[in-house]
DNA sequence: TTGTATGCGTTATCAA
DNA sequence: TTGATAACGCATACAA
């Protein structure tokens, strides 16, 4: 089972050259349909798999891409690990091997041990979690990169970004339209980005309805589960009858506070929040959320990486994905006629 | 900021040959200490990086190891996240680098694709998840494999694995003498080893103390956290003070059911888990619970892997690591003078 | 359209 | 202890 067939092989039992072997397989022009199809009807009988380090080292491609996380991503938030589950996948329909880059080290070290060998043609980045100085690194080395996620500076760079300012506009919308007479909000760091388009996006909803913002409805917090949680309290004493929670983690810490004090959802507070994680939907009860379309996100990341790489046909600086909303149980249905 | 300095280059400059140059930086003997040294040293004032690509063709090794992954482990379970984090963090102590598969494609594809192109020297698996096939098409396809966590068949591999029982032992044991008179258990599917061998621990803790177990105390159980939750009542109802959930998704199910219900915890009833995710520690309130000690596990199973790959040296066959437990809130601590 | 020949950067083999 | 030199498997410029 030991894969020794080499082009050679493949070449001599077709009776080409490995010159015209490899444009076959390679779908180069410069040889006959007929010969193209022997040809790859031999590879394919006898197995053949080019060997990525003799394809690299000649044509300068490895085929592999690195994807690089915080340190802490993976275990401390889902919204990490669904997203490398999301890029395997994706890399996997793309051909493309992924490696695991973690941010620990130093980043020029990093950067220099992981491309400077040759082994990756370029990186995705998850920006959200990732120092600065990581991105800096990489494109001063001239790395093609892709961001996901937004990211303070350097507007120079590739980057897929779901909505976040439309979405969040949309499920506050949702609780000021099924009954909510007062949302509250509860935001990520303000030195982020995306959770500043999401508290831009509960400003816009009230906007759009008229609505005056009360400033002490809007708290801010970490994005992590426990600082949603302590803030239970706080949220139920300011007596909002709904929630928008800005990622799905603060949510559920909240959820759980709502759930010791016998505050039921969405009866007594509705709650939404954004990320839909796998706990969302399995959750009981199921939140309201705003759902990250993980498997776009990274498709959308390994296509522009690949064509970032191309040189030719270069990809638009920014994409954005469009998220959709998960209707749970934390929320009231829509009234007929709203909407 | 490109890498263009090869072997060449650093021979030249240090005014010996590529061959004895590659001899100095590979530590072979045959190289005099005096040139060794200066060779080094010219390497790293040029920013030598060997060539992957080049090194993996011409020696044989590509120093990337595999992690093969169930396709839904990483989304669904925080185990699986865990685990992923500290295996990029061993390997890369390692120096190598780490390919993250996943298990959705026929394996025998899989397998093929992406250990006949040389690209990766062996592979971790995390058992647990992983359909048979996978492991047999790998062993198969002499591919060095070591397995984390129990697989069913096929003895004949490398396995790291956390030890269950002793420590079910313990934490059980740690529930029944801290008060609680009557302790069920929930157990995973009794088709996963691990799963059983914790059911073994809860046995033995019951067995050691004189204890007779009531089997109406054994519920059967999926290892998610919905299951558990959905088995909030049951457990309730059969009148126990303390609950084995025998992995702290099911455990943090169970958590929430009894806060719905106004069960106070530990004083109504106690509760401990196993595997010591992020939330365990994070959540409200703590778990008690038995920690996988996740970075011992990965760096185990690296080191094992390089070792079957050196075939002088071969690893034990099977390698157990010792978990802590996690004294939370959900138990009450040790009185004095007991063990 | 085809085949020949060379080079990618490194390790390994052998003579010196 | 050294240093030429031949692989490693593939892509590609160039000649046919």
């Amino acid at each position: 089972m030991a894969d020794d067939v080499t082009l050679g092989e493949v070449a001599r039992k077709s009776g080409v050259s490995m010159a015209a072997a490899s444009r076959a397989l390679n779908s180069k022009d410069g040889v006959r349909p007929e010969v193209r199809d022997r040809v790859r009807l031999v590879a394919e009988a006898l197995g053949y798999r080019p060997n990525r380090a003799a394809r690299n080292l000649a044509g300068g491609r490895s085929s592999v891409v690195g994807f690089v996380v915080g340190s802490g991503e993976l275990r401390l938030d889902s919204y990490g690990a669904s997203l490398v589950q999301s890029m395997a996948r994706a890399a996997d329909a793309h051909d493309e091997g992924l490696m695991l880059l973690m941010d620990s080290k130093e980043p020029n070290v990093a950067v220099q041990n992981l491309i400077g060998d040759g082994l990756i043609d370029g990186v995705i980045v998850s920006a959200v979690a990732i120092g600065e100085r990581w991105v800096e690194e990489l494109l001063d080395a001239r790395v093609p990169t892709v961001l996901v996620g937004e990211h303070p500076r350097r507007s120079d760079v590739s980057v897929v970004n779901v909505e976040n300012c439309e979405s969040s506009a949309q499920i506050v919308g949702h609780l000021l339209d099924t009954g909510c007479r007062s949302v509250a909000t509860v935001t990520g760091p303000m030195t982020r980005v995306d959770a500043s388009l999401r508290l831009q996006g509960y400003r816009l909803a009230h906007e759009r309805r008229g609505l005056e913002i009360d400033e002490r409805m809007i708290f801010h917090s970490d994005f992590d589960r426990r600082s949603g949680y302590e803030l239970t309290e706080t949220v139920v004493a300011c007596g909002a009858d709904g929630v928008f929670g800005s990622n799905d983690e603060m949510s559920l810490g909240l959820m759980r506070g709502f759930g010791e004090r016998g505050i039921k959802m969405p009866d007594d507070i509705a709650i939404a929040g954004f990320d839909g994680t796998s706990e969302t939907e399995q959750g009981v009860p199921a939140l309201t959320t705003v759902l990250q379309p993980f498997q776009e996100i990274a498709n959308t990341a390994i296509e522009t990486l690949l064509r970032l790489m191309e040189d030719s046909d270069p990809p638009p600086l920014e994409q954005l994905v469009i998220p959709e909303i998960f209707f749970g149980e934390t929320t009231r249905n829509p009234q007929p006629g709203e909407g």
